[in-house]
RNA sequence: GGGCGAGUGGCGAAAUGGCAGACGCGCCGGCCUUAGGAGCCGGUGCCGCGUGAGCGGCGUGUCGGUUCGAAUCCGACCUCGCCUACCA
């Protein structure tokens, strides 16, 4: 930049400020200032990204995209405005940074707002964007708005599509048909459109019932095992915790049972069943299948057909929650039909239940009531037999249960590779030495509970060590081809189905004869049509639109019909970040070379919200868009951090209809936007987020403006000052130099430690304890010597990724006042601490006795432990504290920090 | 029911084994002003003692433990928040 700039607001002379009648100086003008810089920026354009620039290192900043839903809130400041921060740190630190932004623009409040308002949702949503980007632009932020995506644009969902395809090819997409919440009045609902326990539709309050339907579904689970390990990843452990639970692997077995002959029915089929638990197997009583489970409408006999048919009727009506909810008391029906227990050959009563579901595992369990509080409720309210299978060494196998024992030996057992037996939480932090003791520990209770837990009415088992009784059963079964190990997933495919408008067209043709087809790449985008027919109702509009129908088979030629379902907006953001690298790309999705200098993102910064949803597709997209040759990587994101949420006062979440929502422009519109970005991290942690309150904004405000006054104003006086412009008492001219060096540096340090860290609220404190600091010598003999210059500048570098305007306007003024041509201070380098700086001739030692402070001393910074020994020991604090007992050990503690007598 | 996180002045918070309350808000006093919802200076955890400089005690949700030393580590409990919810 060799632009000879001046200041925003046009300084002149080499005066850095201009003053009024009464020589006080003119105030920092945000509302003049912050956007003339913001232009100045864009002219420049500072902040577009050259992708091909491989000369630095490169530092992909990526932010959530935001769905444009008409305003920012201050919610969207919060994450942003640090965003930004770091961004503007980085390339102060010489990064080539790159910090998109783009629009998640489909989705249903778009739609409902359109049927709603009479308008297109296209309308809607660019005319939201419209307004989100001027607002992003007032608050000074960075971003490349060069490579911006809009998921709405044919350009970018025809990616969507060409992708879905990919995926359609190598099996990853398949269909099949699923149960749905569907509403009489209004077609097919999502799920948080259907409300209250008694499952009533949001707009017209009809009952809501269950629908099968054909969905279109993504193969996560092929993926279920590698979505598991996070290693390299450097994310917040709460969310590795709740994917991995999400994920929800099991690993047991599962086991053949075989039905047995009846007057109904000629038996022999087999009915397999998953099981964590095979050491239980001679406790099964009871098979219980899940209502919808394929074998029950065979196995049912007639006498039992008309009470399991109203039974599968009403489970249908209940939502999956309502299912599970442990409140609820069991309900169930015997259908009329036996199963044989592959390891004893007994016959035991086949039941359906609603506790048990289709989609997980083989949709049918082997009850064991003696270890299963499930099963144990269950029969207990049927009156089935409860068989004791494991049990503690010497108890009485005969004795009646009052409650289901679940204790499993096998988790106390040994860790196996690749299972990490019944460790809590996760452990890595602990260090080697904390995971050496928590193994230890875990080995010693496996011995124990190897002894104590054995088997009993487990035929020729008896007796044996229940911690390997899974083993030997899991064996015994394998060797009869009645059973195998096995794992499951509490994960399911991801439904990606919507019965929507505003969405990507699943690009699929159905034809009579070949099936469903996908749409060839050439023939892509398969557009939205732009004019549509709501008919005032919520259901998906495209299956009246005949012209978007008729679609002759890419395989066969023969006519057929075009599917209308859309894709889940969640498709839309699992793989965006790609394209923010060749948003303008009309011959590929993502550009193979940039993805390989560019990806994975060094730091994702966004709501925890997402955790099981958005980073989890994203995880596995970019696995899949790997295995497809596209990218080069498996994992998206090396870095992830959480900040926390703004709420409302009220401390509810910020929504229109609670009217708790804080609009930002208003607060920019009197302090400006360095002042609100400033306040956002001076608030606390970033990862905390908290109930919205303005109190204190008027504090960092005042900062500001005393940093301003500092820096351009050094001789000044105020009146009411009751100092004289003199130094501090007894200290001298030379003290006071050391004094702003020293701090300077010190500060410079620990606000750069801040910065990595992004500690903004510690930051910003320390920039306001030196500014504190500066103004005590503002008017004195000190002012405006080097070390008052450097440490001005020192303060107002530290303060330019925060505040980005004041500190170019001080730092444009400054320049200008000596003369020199302008460079912005955001292409500055970051300053380099001198150490020999922060080192102080003296310290002050606290002193304790037992613990407790009893008297501080300031001693030279080189003294030996035994010099200040005999110090302290002279003080007569301390002697008093001593009450004339002796001394018995004397710590010297953090490396001279402090020091404590120890007496009895 | 399970998992994760958090409890510190009037308030937002800092300190993550070593001086509890940095920094800011608010409040109190003063200065400056025609004026002040501006600006500047000083004070401010609680209780007690002292005219005073100051002195002493108490104090980080509760109870216990480890340690020379605990807001911080460990155990139990209480409260709040978020996520999850019969996953065999």
């Amino acid at each position: 930049m060799t632009t000879t700039g001046d200041s925003a607001t046009s300084a002149t002379g080499s005066e850095a400020v201009a003053r009024d009648e009464r020589g006080r100086i003119e105030r920092y003008d945000h509302a003049a200032v912050e956007p003339a810089w913001q232009a100045k920026w864009a002219d420049l354009r500072l902040y577009e990204t050259d992708l091909h620039d491989h000369s630095r290192p490169r530092f992909y900043l990526l932010t959530m995209y935001p769905y444009p839903s008409g305003a920012l809130h201050i919610g969207h400041w919060y994450i942003v405005t640090p965003t930004d921060a770091i961004a503007r740190y980085r390339r102060m630190h010489g990064d080539n940074v790159f910090l998109p932004i783009g629009f998640d623009a489909f989705g249903l409040p778009a739609e409902n707002a359109a049927i709603k308002g009479g308008f297109h949702p296209r309308e809607w949503t660019m005319a939201n964007i419209e307004a989100m980007r001027r607002q992003f632009r007032s608050m000074g932020a960075t971003f490349a708005w060069d490579t911006e995506v809009v998921t709405c644009e044919p350009s970018y969902y025809r990616w969507n599509q060409w992708l879905f395809t990919q995926f359609l090819e190598r099996g990853l997409a398949y269909r099949s048909v699923s149960a749905v919440d569907w509403c009489p009045n209004d077609g097919t609902l999502a799920r948080e459109q259907v409300e209250g326990t008694d499952r009533r539709c949001w707009r017209c309050g009809a009952e809501v019932e269950k629908r099968e339907l054909p969905q279109w579904y993504l193969r996560i689970t092929n993926y279920a095992d590698e979505l598991l390990d996070f290693a390299g990843l450097d994310w917040p452990d709460p969310i590795r915790i709740m994917q991995t639970n999400w994920i929800g692997r099991s690993s047991g077995a599962e086991i053949v049972f075989e039905t047995a002959a009846s007057p109904h029915h000629a038996g022999g089929e087999e009915l397999r069943v998953f099981t964590t638990r095979p050491d239980t197997l001679f406790g099964a009583t009871f098979i219980v299948l899940a209502p919808e489970q394929p074998l029950v409408a065979t196995l049912t006999a007639p006498d039992k057909r008309a009470e399991v048919e109203a039974y599968v009727a009403a489970a249908g009506t209940k939502s999956e929650i309502d299912r599970l909810s442990t409140e609820r008391e069991k309900t169930g029906v015997a259908i009329g039909s036996d199963a044989i227990n592959p390891v004893n050959g007994k016959l035991i009563p086949i039941f359906i239940a609603d506790y048990v579901l289709a989609t997980y595992g083989t949709g049918a369990i082997m009850a064991v009531p003696a270890h299963d509080e499930r099963d144990f409720a269950f029969a207990k309210k049927f009156d089935l037999p409860i068989v004791k299978v494991v049990m503690p060494k010497g108890a009485d196998p005969d004795e009646e249960l009052t409650e289901a024992f679940v204790e499993n030996a096998a988790d106390f057992a040994p860790a196996q590779p690749g299972h990490r037996g019944h460790v809590r939480g996760i452990v890595e932090h602990l260090g080697p030495v904390g995971q050496f003791l928590e193994d230890l520990e875990t080995i010693n209770q496996g011995r124990q509970a190897t002894g104590q837990i054995v088997m009993v009415n487990s035929g020729q088992f008896d007796g044996r060590p229940a911690a390997t009784a899974s083993e030997d059963i899991v064996e015994w079964l394998a060797k009869r081809g009645k059973g195998r190990q096995s794992v499951t997933y509490r994960l399911r495919d991801w439904l990606i189905s919507r019965q929507r408008y505003w969405g990507t067209p699943i690009p699929v043709i159905h034809c009579e004869d070949c099936g469903p087809v996908g749409v060839p790449a050439d023939q892509l985008p398969v557009l939205l049509p732009e004019s549509v027919d709501y008919r005032s109702s919520g259901d998906n509009p495209l299956t009246r639109d005949e012209t978007f129908l008729a679609a002759d088979c890419p395989q066969c030629g023969k006519p057929g019909r075009r599917e209308t379902d859309t894709m889940d907006t969640f498709m839309d953001s699992s793989w965006y970040w790609f394209r923010y690298l060749s948003p303008h790309n009309d011959d590929a999705a993502v550009d193979a070379d940039l993805v390989r200098a560019w990806t994975p993102v060094d730091q994702y910064t966004g709501g925890a919200e997402h955790a099981v949803m958005h980073l989890l597709y994203s995880r596995f997209f970019t696995k899949a868009m790997r295995d497809l040759g596209l990218v080069h990587e498996g994992e998206p994101f090396r870095r992830l951090f959480n900040q926390g949420q703004i709420l409302g006062a009220d401390g509810e979440r910020m929504s229109k209809s609670r009217g708790n929502v804080q609009d930002p422009d208003e607060l920019v519109a009197r302090y400006g936007a360095d002042t609100v970005r400033l306040f956002l991290m001076f608030m606390g942690p970033w990862d905390q987020g908290g109930p919205w309150s303005p109190t204190g904004i008027g504090g960092v405000n005042k900062f500001l403006n005393r940093v301003w006054t500092i820096a351009l104003d050094p001789h000044g006086r105020d009146a009411g000052d009751q100092t004289g412009g003199a130094l501090p008492p007894g200290e001298e001219e030379s003290d006071a130099r050391d004094r702003m060096r020293a701090a300077a540096h010190r500060t410079l340090r620990d606000v750069t430690a801040d910065y990595d860290d992004f500690r903004w609220n510690t930051m910003i404190a320390k920039l306001m304890e030196l500014s504190n600091l500066l103004f005590r010598y503002r008017g004195t003999s000190v002012a405006g010597l080097p070390e008052w210059d450097e440490a001005v500048r020192l303060l107002v570098l530290m303060l330019a990724p925060a505040a980005p305007h004041i500190s170019e306007e001080i730092w444009s003024r400054l320049v200008a006042a000596r003369g020199e041509a302008w460079e912005s201070i955001h292409v500055q380098r970051w300053p380099e601490v001198d150490e020999s700086a922060v080192v102080e001739a003296t310290r002050e030692v606290p002193i304790q006795v037992n613990g407790k402070l009893r008297d501080k001393v300031t001693v030279p910074a080189g003294i030996t432990d035994d010099e200040l020994e005999e110090v302290i020991l002279s003080r007569d604090k301390v002697q008093a504290a001593l009450g004339g007992r002796e001394p018995h050990r004397i710590i010297h503690a953090g490396g001279g920090k402090l020091v404590n007598i120890v007496v009895r």
